[in-house]
DNA sequence: TTTTGGTACCTTGCAATACATGGTATATAT
DNA sequence: ATATATACCATGTATTGCAAGGTACCAAAA
């Protein structure tokens, strides 16, 4: 048990968001997610990102398509669907909320 | 993979944040943890409970003591340690932090 | 005295999942 | 051909929250 360990815990629980967010905001492959969590600062890495993409395509939250790269092997562009749009909602909705249960124990007299 | 599995994701990272939270404001035994992280809305239940604070305890985080109850077997008053003082200061940190950090992804353009 | 009910402690087994590591395939350049 | 960069994915491990069940103490009722 320690801090980095705790604090990479915090993480995780919003690792999910995160990627729906980002895809709200338009289509990407891994590595563009992976570059865009990294420069807010979230690590990440495919290990992590390669299984949870697929769980999340699985429950129907996302769909993807084949494209070409410029240089290498095709991409695998993940788009959020109706259902992960609703879904997206809910989690940020549960995330405001817990926020606020955080800082309302935090902040308690 | 459903929402509510996601927000229990979610809660789960700040757990171990609220708990020496708790402590940090005076003593507990874990019913009365059980019972402030109730009123905040934030479920936990004993299985969840004790092990991590035993985990806590054996990382240094926590002391204890025994004290009488009024009615009923003895219970174990957790206290923060000093080291738990600084691992939770760390971890108020890295709360914010991360609050920013998902707030920047979220609020990208 | 025995039983019941409430309180409090703890352990075991399961499931979810982040991560480290390593593997495969494609395209381009040397 | 070989090397390099890019991109996909799978496997094994460790952590850990939770459900479920167990043990023990105390007091009051039967």
């Amino acid at each position: 048990m320690n801090v980095e360990n705790t604090k990479a815990q915090m993480r995780k629980g919003v690792l999910e968001l995160c990627i729906l967010s980002i895809l709200s905001r338009g289509d990407a492959y891994t590595t563009d997610l992976i570059n865009k969590l990294k420069e807010a600062q979230m690590i990440v890495v495919e290990g992590t990102l390669y299984p949870l993409l697929n769980r999340q395509k699985n429950a129907g939250l996302l769909s993807y398509r084949w494209e070409e790269s410029p240089q290498g092997p095709p991409r695998k562009y993940y788009s959020l669907t109706p259902k992960g749009e609703n879904y997206l909602s809910e989690l940020e909705l549960g995330w405001e909320k817990l926020i606020d249960k955080v800082n309302s124990i935090r902040n308690r007299a």
